[in-house]
DNA sequence: ACCTAAGTGATAATTGATTTCATTACGATT
DNA sequence: AATCGTAATGAAATCAATTATCACTTAGGT
């Protein structure tokens, strides 16, 4: 407890309710590896008692993403959802049927990447990789 | 000439003069290899002096994507780009600094990100790969 | 305890995209 | 080539996600 606070306070942002309670709700979601949108957190806040705003969740989670604790993804084009940043990078499955989302990370396709962009002349900022998949019959 | 006609005639739809023209439009940009979005489609045919709504663009892009005529792609949760579809899978690298799109395609990426797939017990429906690069210093 | 910049919640505004609806035009059939 | 039913259209209303505005509050250094 209060483990958040240090990395609120080492984003330079203040150490407020909504900001930690945003980081909890987050961490507790990691668990079951599940990613929430804004609106998610939002509701789950409210249900939980707490009286924080719409705008205030849209604000500490685009904080959050800059200062590196939280990444958002953008699937298939919809709404965003966050997790939190566990350090290592890695990428998405997405079961088009179940709706389930598998994190990977593969050595090798990362070196691959590498490789790409520099015959471009270019080097790689970020990347994005998510599979759509289907359970094998 | 009439081509286009061809393409929508066989997608089921009636050939009209805004069809026509944005399958025209999206070919032309297909050269440069250039991946519009709604709204460019709809200024570009304005700026030539076409006569046709926002809502009939984004039908008629809604309309042959479902059709396999153009691609939509949702790089980095912005607004959707589409492109004519040349048919072969390919994936993109987006210049962070000068917005260039580059289209690659790597069989061992591909390869490898089917065994993935299968190691985790599913087999992949589609995938999307976008790697955000920055040009070498 | 005080003070000031940072943070907040409510609400208005913006954005990309879709829906509605009265009017128009494609194209199959005479 | 004239007719006709249905699909297609443009303008405007609408929608959902996100962002900006603004008066008020609070964290946290002095």
């Amino acid at each position: 407890m209060g483990a958040e606070n240090q990395e609120i306070r080492k984003a330079g942002l203040k150490v407020t309710l909504p900001r930690i309670k945003v980081l909890q709700l987050l961490e507790a979601a990691s668990e079951s590896s599940h990613h929430m949108s804004a609106e998610e957190v939002y509701k789950s806040l409210l249900d939980a008692g707490e009286d924080v705003g719409l705008a205030t969740v849209y604000r500490v989670l685009t904080q959050f993403e800059t200062a590196g604790l939280v990444v958002r993804h953008n699937f298939e084009g919809g709404h965003s959802v966050f997790e939190i940043a566990k350090g290592e990078h890695h990428d998405h499955m997405v079961c088009t049927e179940t709706g389930a989302i598998i994190e990977f990370y593969d050595t090798e396709i990362e070196a691959l990447q590498k490789q790409i962009a520099k015959k471009h002349g270019y080097e790689i900022v970020d990347h994005s990789l998510v599979l759509y998949v289907k359970p094998l019959a």
